[in-house]
DNA sequence: GAAAAGATTACCT
DNA sequence: GGTAATCTTTTCC
């Protein structure tokens, strides 16, 4: 087992790209952050994708003093507060982003990674971290692995109220780290 | 200036 | 299954 993870880091390119195909294929990589008493990373296993003309996007009716961090370059955190706790995205094109949903903890960390704010609250994220460009030098990125990811499965996403229909959340079939829909489901 | 809504979560019955 | 917590941003008057 290497404990290289904190030095590679995806690039720019990779989040400037359409942003449902960086959420795809944000599944699976590794997200680092260091703090002061070491690196916490979690494996990403569901994302959501807002894209343009998409009326549930908070970049939907152009830059604000909130989702400023959403016109950044590709690759920055667009980190903002809803009700007691944060949630993360990654900018891709201006005005669009990706939303990390859930993360299996990584390394020994312990903690649930299952939903947006409990992911924040596991890595340490916190308001601050707006505005942060994980492709270049911060003390956050993403890298790529452990492992590949199995099967993908793809649903419409959690929380909104409009563009309910649009199946833009991903997620890795079958991992128990991704966020449970409130109902319970019949089993599979 | 005031009011409502929200990309959530924890705890209640 | 339902509701309160909690507070900032956005929107409306």
């Amino acid at each position: 087992m290497g404990r290289s993870v904190a030095t590679a880091r995806i690039g720019r390119a990779f989040f400037d790209r359409p942003t449902r195909r960086v959420a795809r294929e944000l599944l699976g990589t590794t997200c680092w952050v260091r703090g002061e008493a070491g690196v916490r990373s979690v494996r990403i296993v569901e994302t959501e994708a807002y894209v343009r003309a998409d009326p549930a996007n908070h970049a939907y009716r152009g830059p604000t003093r909130r989702n400023r961090s959403m016109f950044e370059r590709p690759g920055t955190l667009y980190v903002y507060r809803i009700h007691q706790v944060v949630c993360a995205n990654v900018v891709t094109r201006p005005g669009e982003a990706v939303l990390l949903r859930s993360g299996a903890p990584l390394g020994g960390l312990e903690g649930s990674g299952s939903g947006p704010g409990r992911l924040c609250r596991l890595l340490g994220l916190t308001l601050h971290d707006d505005g942060v460009d994980t492709a270049r030098g911060s003390r956050i990125g993403f890298a790529s692995g452990p492992d590949r990811v199995g099967r993908i499965r793809v649903g419409p996403r959690v929380g909104i109220s409009r563009a309910t229909e649009r199946r833009l959340r991903y997620l890795v079939d079958g991992d128990r780290a991704v966020s449970r829909p409130r109902r319970p489901r019949a089993p599979t």
